[in-house]
DNA sequence: CTGTTAGCGCGTTCAG
DNA sequence: CTGAACGCGCTAACAG
């Protein structure tokens, strides 16, 4: 229709090889980054010059088309409002520019833990014809989508690991983190513990659960309550759960919540009940987000190895579209702990 | 090269027609969703079978360049970490899915507020053709490049309005919100009163400071210090903030923080200091975001209208999109105040 | 209701 | 070093 005014602000290849009497082709290779040498010095040049002023931009959806190759990757979260995802899908994305793939663009979604949002989303980023996906949300029901999808585009997990498939993964010592918060108890000299886990059916708190129970079993820790799982790992189910601490008995005197969120959540409860932090109860957190770092009582964490995570899920997801081979495989990255005020 | 096992386990639309002894074409009218009644309902659900079982996924990127629509959406934040452009960001997504555009894809970039990378991003948008793009991100160093992306592709934006270029838009009245806190502090018997605010960049800021003001002159009240702007509104700005308005004579008694992070660090480094909250300084931020709530001293704040900012934006996308004009225009919602303890 | 034909805008042969 | 020709996978226009 009326498409004449907007080809005259932006012009297609072939309008710009007319305006500079070359052919298409010409003007193709003297654009490209891998095949400009094949051009003329002065042709290039001349034809950079003038895409410059006519404010040609090639149209990546054609030239995906034809490379079979669309500059994109999927990547898949289960909660955007979680410091820690968005943190490693920085370092994700400032890697991917920093190496081999400079113009790739991402395609972000978020599952919220929703197998079938999930299921929605692997087949649009399979429509769409990314070159790899990244899932920052793997949970171990989505095994059989994530083998299937993995038949037509490599995938690449990071933070959370998952049973029954073996992918590429970036992932984070997270027993190694329970344990760490275990040895800091049993150091400071205390004999009641608990933990307030998060949801078992990612591998992440599975993990921390393991490795902290395993370390109090060794060193005489008493675990009380047993057993105290949160449905969310969030602030408000945090303070929750701090009820049933303080009926426990007997009484625990340090508790390894298994996020920041949740161990604010404690500290805020435990605080309105006049109850002090670190004297009646130490607590320690995981993920030291910036907020643990700014409390009135600055919380004790777990650092969580965000930089080596995000880089080594995008070193892998390179090497996966370039080659296509899986000479670089898993990693599991240590996390470290950070002993503040709370503790 | 080997492209044959992958073309066996994932057939293109050719194939798919030959495997049926049909045409393309009617394959893809059987397949597409506004005109599959042009096809015979035997032939219709023959080809809708065969698709599922063979597993076909049509390429959209190949749909993309034949229908000159890409079915994706730009969408430029500038912070991922900031809870409220995540909410409306997820506002924004469901209610594309859920009228008219119920499978388009969102490409999200985030800015952090640089230009460059902001010129960057448009120009990424651009070239992928993306049929829309949202700016929750805009400030007045970009309306060059704005102005000119904008006649490329509709733009929308969404929390944050520009000088200097009339754009469709979906915002909150943040003027209303500083006047709804300097009439809380006025009816609270408030005398000295102060603001920690935002940076001036953004709209935003520049809009609460402005209602505010207004009000406590208007009802006699004191800003002292008159003027406290931190650069970034973060929780350990907020915190550091809090010094100058302990040196300040007189001494306000009620401190209006642009948003939420802000008054989190200012109650923070308060109770640090020993003074109590309300009693010694009456604190009101700005969003209502998910750790207002659930703070030791629940937060007064004034709640953000995500829902409607969100969903106007979409549909002003949705609208643009379909139509091409601007029947819709710019709509300003109304925030409300939430006094909880803090003040 | 279905088949035929013709591109969308690029990148990559293969010649010259 | 440059031009000519082809096709990526799909949808729209036009016939029948």
């Amino acid at each position: 229709m009326k498409k004449d005014s907007s080809r005259s602000s932006r012009p297609n290849m072939k309008e710009l090889a007319e305006a500079l009497n070359l052919d298409r082709s010409t003007v193709s290779r003297a654009l490209s980054e891998d095949k400009s040498h094949l051009v003329g010095l002065e042709t290039r040049l001349r034809v950079r010059e003038a895409a410059m002023k006519l404010g040609y931009r090639t149209d990546l959806t054609a030239a995906a088309l034809r490379k079979g190759r669309t500059d994109t990757v999927g990547i898949i979260v289960s909660d955007l409002e979680n410091e820690i995802f968005i943190t490693v899908l920085r370092q994700i994305m400032a890697e991917l520019h920093g190496t081999g793939l400079p113009n790739i663009t991402p395609l972000i979604g978020e599952t919220r833990d929703d197998l079938s949002a999930t299921r929605d989303l692997l087949h649009r980023f399979l429509s769409r014809r990314v070159d790899a996906i990244i899932s920052l949300a793997a949970s171990d029901d989505q095994a059989d989508i994530l083998r299937s999808a993995a038949e037509q585009v490599p995938i690449v997990l990071a933070i959370r690991s998952i049973r029954g498939i073996d992918l590429p993964s970036a992932l984070c010592d997270d027993q190694a983190g329970g344990a760490m918060v275990a040895a800091h108890f049993a150091a400071r000299g205390h004999k009641y513990v608990c933990q307030v886990q998060g949801p078992v059916a990612a591998a992440t708190f599975r993990n921390r659960a393991l490795g902290f129970s395993h370390v109090c079993k060794q060193s005489g820790l008493v675990e009380v309550p047993s057993s105290l799982i949160v449905r969310n790992a969030t602030t408000q189910e945090g303070r929750d759960s701090f009820a049933s601490i303080l009926n426990a008995s007997p009484r625990p005197t340090a508790i390894f919540a298994h996020n920041d969120s949740i161990a604010i959540g404690l500290v805020e409860d435990l605080r309105s009940g006049g109850f002090r932090c670190p004297e009646d109860f130490a607590i320690v957190g995981f993920n030291n987000t910036q907020i643990s770092r700014v409390l009135a009582i600055p919380l004790s964490t777990v650092d969580y190895p965000t930089v080596e995570v995000g880089r080594h899920a995008a070193r892998l997801v390179s090497n996966l579209i370039e080659n296509r081979d899986y000479a670089w495989k898993t990693s599991v990255f240590s996390p470290s702990l950070l002993v503040r005020a709370s503790s």
